[in-house]
DNA sequence: TTGCCTATTGAAAACGATTAGAATTTGTTG
DNA sequence: CAACAAATTCTAATCGTTTTCAATAGGCAA
């Protein structure tokens, strides 16, 4: 059928071994040996199976990144930076998306189970903590953007609770006292740590907290939308409003501004993740930065590192994020 | 090292043949002996390695998506397509991007060379006609989003030449005469199309083509700002500005906006592709909405169908688009 | 020439599954 | 109960590599 390495052996006139070896540019090769090989491969178009290869190593330099949907932007930075970070090591990245399904999520991590890749990289889990505790000890897995609530799993995340904090404390430093969050249903960990960062940041200032200024919807635009819309019906309305993405944020500007309210003046917003599109909004969105690039990089070169040895590094990474201040919040 | 379907047999004490057939459940065996082996399986916790399986079967049963960039939200829906059409017939897509890189891109078709998938999609391709031409008599290959100026490969598509026709003659439509076009330096298969279906229309309409009207850029917001800066810089200004893509095209509008022009009677605007973002911006875009779920649902249904035979199906389908009037063409 | 060391080579055993074909057990019929 | 058919099971070959280990060839000293 196909061609392999035994048809270049008989064209060459040498052992299979042979030709694996020239291949693999083992040393102890002949230049005769290497120059038959060689040309016989060219001849014949040859390409070694992967199949044959990765059985036998047992490795298939491949990891695979799994994500809820491609269409959050930001992905796209992270997805960089774990592409060069995985390529400097002769590793591919292969992106399978669960569409935010737990069971999908499972399903794709049967690629692992079955060793069709060496690792993996969750951003954006959906599975309990607790499953990927147990899996972490049989498999080499990594989380990304995310943390656990259990310790043991090697992430790589920022500090999402210190950062609702310092997002919120910095609309009450403009002196907002009613400021509304816009967050979502679905308990992902960096949500439930924004929104606790907001709370201590409310507490700090002694702000009482007011559950009638939460908002709980979806990742997309329409959900800050309909969000801004909740909560301008409230009758003391909010003096600023922060979203946990700049997906919802610039879905309640949006909706502010046709309402003919004076975004950054009468109303400030808050977003979070420094998508490309929060700055060309008319006005544009103050924001919470977080270095996409950097933790894609990290995570992957920490996951390399984990293969390598029997007692992989199992810490928590927190890189630092920064604050983005432009027209929204009055900048 | 790790649990092997003999260390399954030896628990259920049957064969690994027996092991093999439990676990990809022909009919032939005993009820008891499933048991036997669903309880060791269970018990020892094993899972099949794909490595072996995949070798011995010479498949894969998983489909290689190749796109420049996740950047371009739109590809998401592409991508759901082709997940929907790939998991109902068993298969499961890895996604790899290239960074718009032909390099990257024929190292990537490597997995296809060395069987780590069965086939692969090429989602806006870098690589050469001929080259592309050439791999698809050897391998299973499919273009989404784009054709081929050379017959002989399955591509699934629109017509970018119509869909550039309709938005430009929309444009003349509404007693525009001095027209914008801004498109990219990389001459994809879709933009020379476009660009010459906008050619078409002015020709159609009687209006001479002028070259001064057209602004070369990259595919990001920028080249739309500056492109829209640069044709309002002309001594005659255009009075409609059609870009082939709504990130472009929302770029330039901004522009246009800062600049205190009334988007929709002074100057119009028309994009291409119908991403979310597109009716968020106000005023909101007129564009061309492509069938991206459709396209890359068809497109590996086809591939799969090409799989199955060994007369595989060549040809380019064109599915119909359409235009979506919004205030940004005064409507 | 003989013996020994080194540099290349090749034969064959893995890797972990599937599957053809042989062998065994079970069931059926006269 | 013998004889045959059907159902189930097992043995062993196979997929395409890599790699161990043994074998060979060549070079050099004695």
């Amino acid at each position: 059928m196909s061609i392999t390495i035994k048809d270049v052996a008989k064209a060459a006139n040498v052992s299979v071994a042979t030709v694996s070896r020239v291949l693999n540019n083992k040393t102890n090769v002949s230049d005769e040996a290497v120059r038959a090989v060689n040309r016989a491969v060219e001849e014949l178009g040859y390409s070694p199976n992967f199949l044959g290869r990765d059985l036998r190593k047992s490795e298939t330099k491949r990891i695979l990144a799994i994500i809820g949907t491609t269409e959050q932007s930001f992905y796209n930075d992270v997805l960089k930076g774990m592409q060069d970070a995985a390529y400097a090591e002769g590793y591919d990245i292969l992106i399978v998306t669960t569409r935010d399904n737990a069971d999908n999520e499972m399903r794709l991590l049967g690629m692992l189970f079955s060793r069709a890749v060496d690792g993996a990289v969750l951003l954006a889990p959906r599975l309990s903590s607790k499953t990927i505790y147990d899996l972490s000890k049989r498999y080499r897995i990594a989380i990304c953007l995310e943390r656990l609530d259990i310790d043991g799993v090697l992430c790589v995340t920022i500090d999402n609770e210190r950062a609702g904090f310092d997002a919120t404390s910095y609309l009450i430093s403009k002196g907002r006292k009613r400021i509304g969050l816009i967050t979502t249903r679905e308990r992902t960990q960096s949500s439930v740590d924004r929104e606790n960062g907001y709370r201590r940041a409310l507490k700090t200032a002694g702000i009482p907290y007011d559950e009638k200024l939460v908002y709980y919807g979806d990742y997309d635009i329409s959900t800050g939308t309909r969000g801004c819309e909740e909560l301008l019906s409230l009758e003391k309305k909010p003096d600023a409003i922060f979203s946990i993405s700049d997906t919802i944020s610039i879905g309640a500007m949006t909706y502010a501004v046709q309402r003919g309210i004076t975004v950054g003046k009468d109303l400030l917003f808050f977003g979070f993740d420094n998508i490309t599109y929060s700055h060309m909004f008319t006005p544009r969105l103050s924001t919470v930065d977080q270095p996409c690039y950097l933790q894609g990089k990290t995570v992957i070169e920490k996951l390399i590192a984990n293969m390598k040895t029997d007692t992989p590094d199992r810490s928590t990474y927190m890189l630092p994020h920064s604050l983005i201040l432009r027209e929204s919040t009055g900048d």
